[in-house]
DNA sequence: TCTGGGGTCCTAGGACCC
DNA sequence: TCTGGGGTCCTAGGACCC
């Protein structure tokens, strides 16, 4: 069996575990630069006047007037917290995949429907217990039916006990007549608008489509969907391992017109790349560089190159100077710019490094690479930088309800304070 | 002043090979 | 009337996910 467990309101449960006081208090929680809602608690839900992605500063007063707590986003505690879900998870299922920051899908061999209830349960326990954190599960013959069962479950919390296994036949086409479209995993907007032109509105009316049409219309994707839905797990694991693309892009606080602002953002983005390149002990062939004016805005302008290196390379220094040339290359002065970002492609591993006979990487920067992560480790984040980046760190991301490290940081750890 | 960030997979079509 | 057949590899773009 398959089962999936997904944090509920994973950002705000995660601020609220530290803040017992807030319990049954509305929360929201702010993507970087406090631009926008990205998570909310289900006492904000209930005001169905705040949708995720609410644009923070039009919302200010609605907040003041709903009483709501508001977070900035805390991304090394919720790192954090999602690694001791996942390890808590481990510990009672045969296989485990983390598939995001607050979801898990995990495999059950040989076990009936009670015990998988069972199972689903302890789990559900543990991580309240242990971590303060609610969760449902959902468990079924295949993924896409346990993430069916799963929203099972956040539609009806009470009545499941937080977690549903979707066993017999039975249940399968119940649970599959009630689902929506549009809230099939693997249906995005373009697809469920497709299938509601042929009134399939409901999930059971896909999976009695013809394989044939199903396969022609949406491609093996929509085909190997269908039949996990009928039952038949045959959406795989996805395989472990190192990421495919590596990137950063971040909006700007402010617009920057200035080549030389900018020059320092990108060699930043291309620096942090390749550091999580070198983290997975990996290396790359090029990059996708883009720039880009408010897109909210009149005159909308993006800028994008690509930089194929000839070589394989995790070199910062290469790295950020290839990305570099290109920039001022591809550069039009006079247009504000709002966001940009680097995309490390053709990864491969390092062990693997292919020598080339004209152009290849100079081998110095190996050991000094090693070296500087090494020191970064030891003393901190940052602490060393090449120089092409913002030396005294005057680039702030606006963060004004930020709240501590709990969990990372020893000067944040909370206090207890015993009568 | 103000609008997030990071991924995967598939397909069509072009360029190339013999 | 009318120009072979069978492939591979790569990329851009589109769909989806959280």
């Amino acid at each position: 069996m398959y089962g999936i467990v997904d944090c509920n309101s994973f950002y705000a449960s995660c601020e609220r575990a530290f803040r017992p006081e807030l319990k049954g208090k509305p929360i929201v929680v702010l993507s970087n630069n406090d631009g926008c809602v990205i998570a909310r608690s289900n006492e904000t839900k209930v005001f169905d006047d705040i949708p995720m992605g609410a644009v923070a500063f039009q919302y200010k007063q609605k907040f003041k007037a709903y009483g709501i707590h508001v977070f900035s986003s805390n991304y090394s505690l919720y790192g954090d917290m999602s690694s001791r879900v996942m390890t808590i998870i481990e510990q009672y299922v045969d296989a485990l995949e983390p598939y995001s920051i607050d979801e898990a899908f995990f495999r059950l061999h040989g076990k009936t429907e009670e015990e998988a209830m069972l199972i689903g349960k302890k789990i559900q326990k543990e991580i309240l217990r242990q971590l303060g954190l609610p969760v449902s599960v959902g468990i079924a013959k295949s993924k896409a039916l346990s993430k069916i069962a799963n929203n099972i479950v956040k539609k009806f919390p009470e009545k499941t006990n937080h977690v549903y296994v979707i066993g017999t036949e039975e249940q399968r086409v119940k649970a599959l007549q009630w689902t929506n479209i549009s809230d099939v995993w693997g249906i995005g907007r373009r697809l469920s608008k497709q299938l509601e032109v042929m009134s399939i509105d409901k999930a059971y009316g896909y999976t009695l489509l013809s394989d044939e049409l199903v396969r022609n219309r949406f491609s093996v994707v929509g085909l190997r969907l269908k039949h996990d839905l009928e039952g038949k797990p045959t959406i795989a694991a996805e395989k472990e391992g190192d990421k495919l693309t590596i990137m950063t892009t971040r909006s700007f606080p402010k617009a920057l017109s200035d080549l030389k602002e900018i020059e320092e953002r990108v060699a930043t983005f291309a620096n942090s790349c390749a550091e999580k390149l070198r983290k997975q002990k990996s290396e790359c062939g090029g990059a996708y560089l883009f720039l880009r004016s408010n897109s909210y805005g009149k005159e909308y302008v993006k800028l994008s190159a690509m930089v194929h290196f000839g070589f394989e390379t995790s070199s910062s220094i290469t790295i950020t100077k290839e990305v570099l040339l290109k920039l001022r290359d591809i550069f039009k002065e006079g247009y504000a710019y709002k966001k940009a970002g680097v995309v490390l492609i053709s990864i491969k591993p390092a062990n693997m490094h292919q020598t080339r006979l004209f152009a290849d990487e100079n081998p110095k920067h190996r050991l000094l690479m090693h070296t500087m992560d090494e020191m970064n480790e030891k003393l901190g984040k940052g602490k060393l930088k090449l120089a092409n980046q913002d030396i005294k760190q005057t680039w702030k991301m606006r963060q004004e309800h930020l709240s501590p490290q709990y969990t990372t940081n020893i000067n944040d750890i909370i206090k207890v304070n015993c009568r």
